[in-house]
DNA sequence: ATGTCGACGTGCCGTCGA
């Protein structure tokens, strides 16, 4: 079973690129964020006819979350964290299928720091990390896939130095990144590649992805029965270098699960 | 500070968030 998390930068202006990569890649299940479609605007039609059932929640302009499912109705069992304090943003999204629960998420880039969305963010990544914790004492097998907006180590960006004082890097965010892996968490990502970076974002200035200056923000966190399956991961890099690419490349787990 | 995207409504450019 192959699953993928992409943040797609709006689904709409990038269907095409969508359908493409379903058609070529054919993940199993795909999480998706930044949509920028409100919820009537999400194209259920077209991915259904690709073969993928879905379930979304949008926002007009900003945010959105999607988990698309191969074989499978997908059957939604959260919209939104408990206890969200903007419960308007939509960032996460949860549902069981083939025997797994996924939860795909949105968190929030949090720039400029300090400020107020910068306080947003680490309010956001605290009840996050609660909502994991529940989901963990389920015992049941979980992923936690999505743009969590953190560089989790110095090996994750290009040049850590430039980053230092940017809300992706800042030490609050690693630090709640890695109080969630000692959760029980397994980053499959960072298990497969332990040495090599490997990037799934480069931003559209400065001609970031010419020079390769990549940033890891896109992970997918396996609860532990899970991790004892992980067989494989990666990025599609190829797709960052289309035209009218997002600026995050799509990222991948191979499970041995039928 | 830089300067590039997509989406939307203040509509076919300006503004926002990233």
């Amino acid at each position: 079973m192959r699953i993928a998390t992409y943040n797609i930068n709006g689904i709409n202006g990038r269907l095409d690129t969508l359908l493409a990569w379903l058609a070529d890649t054919q993940p199993d299940i795909v999480c998706l964020q930044e949509l920028k479609a409100p919820q009537a605007k999400f194209p259920e039609r077209q991915l259904k006819e690709a073969g993928y059932a879905s379930v979304w929640h949008g926002q007009s302009r900003w945010n959105g979350v999607a988990i698309l499912s191969r074989d499978s109705e997908p059957v939604l069992t959260r919209r939104g964290l408990p206890r969200d304090s903007h419960p308007s943003q939509s960032r996460y999204i949860e549902a069981a299928l083939n025997g797994l629960l996924v939860g795909c998420l949105y968190a929030p880039n949090g720039n400029p720091a300090p400020g107020p969305k910068w306080d947003y963010k680490l309010r956001w990544l605290k009840q996050f990390t609660a909502h994991a914790k529940q989901l963990l004492a389920l015992d049941v097998p979980v992923i936690l896939a999505g743009d969590y907006n953190i560089i989790p180590a110095e090996r994750d960006v290009y040049n850590p130095d430039r980053w230092r004082n940017d809300a992706l890097f800042l030490p609050e965010v690693r630090k709640a990144y890695a109080s969630l892996l000692k959760q029980g968490w397994c980053d499959a990502i960072a298990t497969i590649h332990p040495d090599k970076p490997v990037y799934t974002f480069w931003d559209y200035l400065r001609q970031a992805w010419e020079r390769n200056a990549g940033l890891r923000l896109d992970h997918l966190l396996l609860s532990p029965g899970l991790a004892a399956r992980l067989k494989d991961a990666g990025v599609n890099r190829v797709m960052r270098g289309r035209p009218k690419a997002s600026d995050h490349a799509p990222a991948w787990i191979a499970l041995d699960i039928k």
